[in-house]
DNA sequence: TAGTGGTCTAGACCACTAT
DNA sequence: TAGTGGTCTAGACCACTAG
């Protein structure tokens, strides 16, 4: 039989067939079966192999699982790292309000450490974002974040956003990687007066360098009061 | 033609093929370009499809890249979340030399706490192994890890090894997932009187839930000196 | 124009599971 | 025994890239 390719003109059988089969199963539980590859084939008067082209996508995804002589089955939900989430994020997930004051957004030369961190030469122009984070009404961090300018053109005129993962998602630079360290210290005083707790307080200090492929999109370092904060994170995955 | 199968007598020829790929291109500079689709045919005498099914296996697997109407060449290496480390490997990592004198290693009946976070039942057997652990010769860290007894038998009789988690590997419960939560704190009377710093001194709280697939393997509390400890987080992952 | 990967066919035999 | 997924064949036409 002559490539006749399906009514839509283009060559894309297996498509139709997986995003079927993704519609009938999403929803449904872990275990319960789905068609069979022959039973597809009948439906769709399709090449096995073509059938297998859509499950076999199916199952790398993890939605499916073959069981040989049983049949083809919802698979168990893969666990996998949590994504990259922000302040705003993560409050909301906890369900706290999250608001921020503004203290400082401007152009910067980028210094050493900056510069190195965004991999960038030093004195490139950087934008330096410091903001005093709160959750429910209470102060829970200061973060200063540093971002390539080069990257958000028109950043800083466009009216500064409520969540930079949003901005950054927006222009397509939400980020898929993260390196982050995290320790132990004590409040300084400035730190302390706008954290509004006493000096020498326990903090939690988080840095961040953020990258969204192979581009450095953040870099940031956050002190959280250690009294109103504990750092969750999930690490591994299935398979 | 009828399906003599492969010399070893096992259909398989899509494992010979994707083996042999595999060895042509392990230490290949990514962009290096993998043997064409119908040069693999030709060399193993097998049908496209097969030679397709084998380099698919490599493509999901992330070593191989296709470019359409161009070729198949190694891809640039993904990145992926770190995988679950424990103290040993950690230190070994940065360098150095990782030591631990068990304070305590018994059984117990479990509390609320540790039954909830290892799926157990208040008062089923745990072992807690309790550790004073040094880098280098200094104290680093006091951790206290709860392992449920019935997925490790006889593991206090066997001799308590160096690495736990080394230890859970040769029983083929390496963990694939963790849960953890990181909090700064300070360090307690006795908490300071271990680890060698003064009452009050910064400390770095790490909780550990760790599982092997559906079994949690792992409970811990770990508290680290600030002053000589900085955890490190890797997440997200390519693609 | 020659070569590449992308898609597809219409069958086949195998090992395995369930009835 | 009937049904399932696993493997495999020997072709085919397509869109695309590169020389």
């Amino acid at each position: 039989m002559e490539d006749v390719l399906a009514p839509d003109g283009r060559g894309l059988k297996h498509v139709a067939v997986r995003e079927y089969v993704r519609s009938l199963v999403t929803g449904s539980a872990p275990g319960s079966p789905a068609p069979s590859e022959r039973e597809l084939v009948h439906q769709f008067g399709v090449a096995r192999m073509t059938v297998r082209q859509a499950m076999d996508a199916l199952v790398v995804e993890g939605l499916l699982e073959r069981i040989p002589g049983r049949g083809t089955f919802v698979a168990r939900p893969r666990r996998a790292a949590s994504r990259i989430t922000g302040y705003t994020e993560e409050m909301s997930r906890r369900g706290l309000l999250a608001e921020s004051q503004t203290l400082l957004a401007r152009r910067e030369q980028a210094g050493p450490g900056v510069a190195r961190a965004l991999s960038l030469t030093e004195g490139d122009a950087v934008i330096h974002w410091r903001r005093l984070r709160r959750a429910d009404g209470t102060p829970m961090c200061l973060e200063d974040a540093y971002l390539n300018e080069v990257l958000l053109p028109g950043f800083l005129q466009s009216g500064m956003p409520t969540s930079l993962y949003d901005a950054l998602d927006g222009r397509g630079l939400r980020p898929t990687w993260a390196e982050d360290s995290i320790t132990a210290d004590r409040a300084t005083p400035e730190e302390a007066t706008l954290l509004e707790v006493d000096e020498g307080a326990s903090v939690l200090r988080h840095s961040r360098r953020a990258l969204a492929g192979d581009k450095v999109v953040e870099v940031s370092r956050t002190v959280y009061r250690a009294d109103r904060f504990t750092l969750w994170v999930q690490l591994g995955h299935d398979v």
